[in-house]
DNA sequence: GCGCCGCTTTACAACGTTATACGACCCGAG
DNA sequence: CTCGGGTCGTATAACGTTGTAAAGCGGCGC
């Protein structure tokens, strides 16, 4: 059987409420004390009970992430970071998926699942705002990603148009002077709109044309929509010698199809992917990605949910974490070819 | 504040007990008086307090579920899989990581990182037998995965050796002759030991000579291993027509190699991989895998904990699950090539 | 030498739930 | 009408922990 503290207290001849505070680290006990119920902890080898400490503090030290999948290395990596950063604050993570299915995230978020959490981290794909407004929880929420909910709950998203002008400005630093963008959203996509913001934005401000047939809109977000997208751009006669794609999947089924057409990346076609998904580091030519910052993001939502659990903060955050770009081959041969000085101008 | 069971009985004017029996679905309680306790239920919202149920039953329902990293695509499936059997059987599964690392891997045998839970499923890398040999713990451990201890731990894993056979007799079929492997480890590994036995095994039952010098010997298992030991092999002047690689990982690695050798997959060389991790979908030439059955296994993981947490099973289970072949691009346009009755012979 | 004060330690109650054991009740049989 | 046996409901006591308040035990000042 389980030993408890009434089993040290009992073999270090003290009160239970002693060995409570030996364990505790409460401040008056006195080293000798403290030694000696010390040493029959170790003698019995007693571990606290957590179920017993979270019915008296009304704490459990468990916080539920919920993501879409974990299939998605970009998730599996944010998982990872929410994981290591609770565990930075002695708290332990339980993980859920919900398929990006509204049903699943509405039950989620009204932590059916899992009634023994004190915080939930949040990335929803279909949650409407209104499945949120009648929440009758009391758990801390915290929202990951790029929806945007006018609603009373901590936020944390990369800026989306800065890390899509990042990208885009890039592209123009290699000698990119026709970016394509793929993945505008057909519907309004929050985050499609915001990245198409960037490209648009930062086109400008290097004085190029923004040019809306080099603008693809897509139903989905799969390697399939990027590649059907590169295909119409193509097929519609243009050359683009740079894309920029919503998402790293996209950008590998553009990059594909650029293949199978005879272009060759970077050398025709420079391609920037977005999200740094471990797939892109693999594959024929290995893709250049903006990078969101997932330990930060991780840090900043375990952090977000603490805050709210200790109660001291009543105002809503909305956080912007960082970005940065990594360059891969799909761009980096480019400067090789830039500095050549044999720029490839497409038929 | 919560309501708990007190509050519904002083709503219903009934004792605590009988609320409890309604919530448990006791068998002795009067429809009538079930009705009237549901409806206080019902009226104040009541949801049961687990932590206290835990510390009363001394069960959390919750399993620990440790994989060496997400960011691999084969335990994220897995971990989707453990964690829908869980739900199943009402159960919630907490995850961890290890990265691999013995460190972390005795840790998380030892459950210190987490004291709530009734069962844990540990998927080990470096762990050795001796770590687990003298674990102290009295929660239920199930192993996953391909290494092999002597220990009254249930453990799952796939049937290596027949798998194995299964990846190169489809090889054959299509026509191939010379079958390379890669992956053979360096230092005693046994997965890897047992896949080279099942290359050996159905090599010689299908009349075909078993080359050693077909057979690529590496110290890690990544993209680098494998592209590494596939340069080996054609450096070492042999033109095998097929690659059983370890696992998918190293046989990107191979392609990518084979593509800069000028040899075209799969028409000069078809590639199987093993693990059908989700990477293998995507890139140049999508790569056949061999899938183990996750979902078979999570199931199985799952359940075994159960068992031992029922206290029915006391002896040992050693447990095989299934797997299949997925056929793609690196193995399926081979099947084409010998319809043309075109078989390329490597030079 | 006495009293007071502050530092340690302790007793007790509570967190919300369920198991045990018992009491109240109802119905049919004697 | 009473008694026995079953059914249904309840009071009480745990589970292991920690907060509160109070008691013990020194030492120090007068």
């Amino acid at each position: 059987m389980r030993v408890s503290l009434k089993d040290v207290a009992a073999h270090a001849g003290v009160s239970i409420k002693t060995v409570s505070n030996v364990v505790n680290d409460y401040q008056h006990v006195t080293p000798a004390m403290r030694a000696r119920v010390q040493r029959s902890i170790d003698a019995l080898g007693y571990r606290p009970n957590l179920a017993a400490r979270h019915l008296r503090k009304g704490r459990t030290g468990i916080i539920a992430l919920a993501l879409p999948e974990f299939g998605n290395p970009y998730f599996a990596e944010l998982a990872a970071a929410v994981i290591d950063a609770a565990a930075e604050h002695d708290h332990i993570v339980l993980l859920d998926h919900t398929g990006g299915r509204r049903e699943q995230e509405v039950l989620v978020s009204q932590a059916f699942r899992a009634r023994v959490i004190d915080g939930l981290i949040l990335s929803p794909i279909e949650l409407a705002a209104d499945d949120l407004r009648d929440r009758a929880e009391d758990v801390p929420l915290v929202l990951l990603g790029e929806r945007e909910y006018d609603l009373p709950y901590d936020h944390i998203a990369i800026d989306n148009v800065a890390a899509a002008r990042t990208a885009v400005r890039h592209l123009i630093s290699l000698g990119c002077r026709e970016v394509a963008f793929i993945g505008a959203r057909r519907g309004n996509s929050e985050p499609a709109e915001l990245r198409l913001r960037g490209w648009r934005a930062e086109l400008t401000s290097a004085g190029l044309s923004v040019d809306d047939g080099l603008v693809a809109a897509t139903d989905g977000w799969g390697y399939g929509d990027g590649a059907a997208a590169m295909v119409g751009i193509l097929t519609g006669g243009r050359r683009p010698d740079a894309v920029f794609a919503y998402n790293d999947p996209m950008a590998m089924g553009a990059m594909r199809v650029l293949h199978e057409w005879g272009l060759r990346v970077p050398e025709d076609v420079a391609v920037v992917g977005f999200d740094d998904v471990v797939e892109g580091r693999f594959g024929a030519v290995t893709l250049t990605s903006v990078s969101p910052d997932k330990g930060a993001i991780g840090r900043l939502a375990v952090e977000s949910v603490l805050a709210r659990l200790g109660g001291t903060t009543s105002e809503v955050r909305r956080i912007r974490a960082g970005h940065r770009i990594v360059e891969r081959e799909s761009t980096l041969g480019r400067r090789h070819a830039a500095n050549d000085g044999t720029i490839r101008v497409p038929s």
